[in-house]
DNA sequence: GATGAATGAGTGTTCATTCAT
DNA sequence: TATGAATGAACACTCATTCAT
């Protein structure tokens, strides 16, 4: 908290009349990041061909990542939110969505694992400091051959 | 350090006569970890066809990982351990050595990235809660699955 | 502060438009049971006879001790309230009325022990969370006997 | 805690070595007014004669409450050992047997009010202020002309 | 080789109060 | 007359580390 109010220019107490808790503050965030993945989904399944459909999707995911590469890592380096997440009922219909899409007709019902497998991947790649010094562009471009070659995409 | 006294029954400055530092603690466990891995690579150095040793080298990294998942996600969800190893000569050099091989002919000279990002990917997988319900046969083959895509190595 | 606003539908700011401190507030509180306190001595001051005086005045400070409870318990809970009391002029002159009423021709000069005592027991008793489920009856008999004992008066 | 600390002369957190919590100072403290409080129970319980009995009694209590004056205005008027009393099974059971002898042959099976009572209304006596002043011994004699009155018992 | 007691610097959180509007 | 936002000082509590024994 103090190192979030010192970021802010403001003390600790003026952070806290306007949330309630530190929870709160990290939650408001990963909901912002959380309504962008939800856009991302709609802008998919309203894509006719699922081919494209694939495809828009593994670009945006990996935009989303790439852009929010900062935040992801303080975000997704701590266990509190990752818990979070896991048991947060809107995500987790989000990830189903996301989920059909990337796997087409071979999609279980309401089977996560490779979906969060394939998203916690990039989250791993994203948060590893060796990629700290790689440009926007080039991260985008490994991770997309990341997830394509994972979904049997061609590149 | 007090659950970690607790876990081995001896009071905390018992460990300090041992330790000098709580990283070093976890260093420790971090470096026989590496062994594990410096192990993999010299057996699948030793192997003379690439596509056994390349396959062989996959499959001994997944199996660390799922070996080791809780630990796995207590060590990288530790920022001081991530950072370490970012620094960390003996791994660098690993990381190399693991990286000629996976990537066969095309490799690069000490372009780390890809090797790190693949490491990175199974680290983030096998740390994501949704795993943790897993059993370790099936974890094993969605990453290996994952790595062997992300390779080009057919399954 | 947040509480008293909410209970009194506006902001803690507006309230301090009003009371420069939270004591201020306290203070005027009690300022209003003081006023209810001196009606009963001065009740008792026009009475002629002594014995019946006495009597009226016993009742009264019992009554008002029973109405109040809730928030004698909330006012003599706080140490600010009862210090203030304590060094309050208008509120000592008024307990050396009560205690001439009730010690009768005994009555010393300006030794104010004996009453601030049987009021401080009253209050004590009054605020002792046993007498929460008492209803208000029981209670005002209960000290009534009390100060008419320590009175020595008939009951 | 800081305050404590300060007086002990120690740091916080060397006193949170000791005691896990800050109420379980308040309430190691309590318990031994509490054992004070049952070794004269039981003296008075060992007495053949109920009226010397009674008479050991409450003189116990008084000095007990004198002696103890300046813990018992700082423990009495914090609200969380007054509730945690009140419902602290050990506590009631001494208050129960105080009573039995303090009431004598009139007693009631469990009514603790009237005992309550004359505790509380004897701890609103020792924490006033107003008392501060006064030396031990003539506090005591009040405190027992209060109780003795209020008992029905000879001064 | 091990212990119990202690410490300094930190944690998240609360609260009476102030101030610009 | 009232507000929302801010503040400083405090709160109970934690944690990696040290030290005398």
């Amino acid at each position: 908290m103090q190192m979030i109010a010192d970021a802010v220019n403001v003390t600790k107490a003026a952070i806290y009349h306007q949330f309630r808790t530190k929870d709160d503050i990290v939650v408001a965030v990963a909901e912002t990041e959380l309504a962008n993945l939800e856009a991302a989904v709609e802008a998919a399944e309203a894509e006719p061909s699922l081919e494209r459909a694939r495809a828009l999707l593994v670009a945006r995911i990996v935009e989303l990542a790439v852009a929010g590469r900062r935040m992801e890592s303080t975000l997704l380096g701590d266990p509190v939110i990752i818990r979070f997440f896991a048991h947060h009922p809107p995500f987790r219909t989000v990830m189903v969505r996301l989920y059909r899409i990337l796997m087409g007709e071979r999609a279980g019902h309401d089977d996560l694992v490779p979906a969060a497998m394939l998203t916690a991947a990039i989250g791993g790649a994203v948060m590893h400091p060796i990629v700290a010094d790689l440009d926007d562009e080039t991260l985008r471009a490994q991770l997309e051959h990341l997830a394509r070659r994972f979904l049997d995409m061609p590149d």
